[in-house]
DNA sequence: AACTATTTATAAGA
DNA sequence: TTCTTATAAATAGTT
């Protein structure tokens, strides 16, 4: 679109075709903006230059959209347990491991919260004696900050998959409900 | 662009916002393919239509370019761990906290594992009563199927996490080193 | 879904 | 990289 039309094939100078991608990037990005506020829509796009950088654009946010993206097929499940007393084996053993592993995750839970209280308390560990001295107080900030990254990461996916959980229960609320104090979450 | 110029704003009526969110996607996805074919570049997009609707695009596909960008903040984080023999009471705090961590991940997943064990050994074929709790046999599957991508994506999630643990830890390796048997991981 | 008058995007060049 | 400009493409309004 230009001085000349141009061939769909990989523009092979490679300074040229990370002009191209320059410019094609911002286009790109603009018309995403567009369709959004135009229609009211959700986009994100996440795109890898061809020397790998990255750059992204969301509205309103890659993350949000993304989470929504991922999580639609894990959406209730169209399955309506009625009520009724019926002692049916399968049944019963698929949600006694779905309340298992809810369990579980509660419990993954309550240990990632009480790691954060560890951590506020200082409390030194006796057994591992490193033998880290070069360590520049500035590398020591930014492996904290690292680890305190993934502990969210931790913590946010056990949400995630918890909330995943309760839908799926609260479809089936017949078959299980009773010693769950979960609390239940607008997606 | 076109018979008139438009305002950037929320088009109003309902109809006609579908359908230029019709045209403007189409013309997006363009976009993006002739991006990913001139540059050789990764590209993911997704949308939600105003009416909740999810459309995607992926070169190569969707996924593997979402999870590249999930992962590129995980890292390796660039804290080089030189040997010393000082004892830093802050490191060694963190580095029991991502040992402590990873361990419970090796469990998390083990308890996965037995758990897909199970769900094999207990293929047992009781009476199949045609009425069992009303439950159609085409909705146990459904339920079973739900279950399954569960607890996969619970797996998936542990691995993920693992093995940015992984990284974390090999980051650090002058720090901590016996006792863990990792399997290391290409990522 | 097709058609076009226009507006936009952009390839090439500076 | 940023700007300019000739031209290709996208699309708003219409049928």
């Amino acid at each position: 679109m230009g001085r000349r039309k141009i061939e769909m094939k990989m523009v092979k100078d490679n300074s040229s075709r990370q002009v191209t991608f320059s410019k094609r990037r911002t286009g790109l990005f603009k018309k995403a903006n567009e369709l959004a506020t135009l229609c009211g829509a959700e986009v994100a796009i996440v795109v890898f230059s061809p020397g790998g950088k990255p750059f992204s654009f969301g509205h309103p946010t890659v993350d949000s959209v993304s989470d929504r993206f991922l999580n639609q097929d894990q959406e209730v499940p169209n399955v309506k347990a009625r009520a009724g007393s019926s002692k049916n084996a399968k049944v019963d053993r698929l949600n006694q491991q779905l309340v298992d592993v809810m369990k579980r995750l509660q419990a993954e839970k309550k240990k990632a919260q009480s790691l954060d209280l560890k951590a506020k308390k200082a409390k030194a560990p006796q057994n591992c004696q490193t033998q880290i001295g070069e360590l520049s107080l500035h590398e020591l900030e930014k492996l904290k900050g690292s680890l305190e990254e993934l502990r969210e990461n931790v913590k946010a996916r056990a949400c995630e998959m918890e909330a995943s959980f309760s839908l799926l229960l609260l479809a089936q609320k017949p078959i299980q409900e009773a010693d769950m104090s979960v609390t239940k979450k607008a997606n």
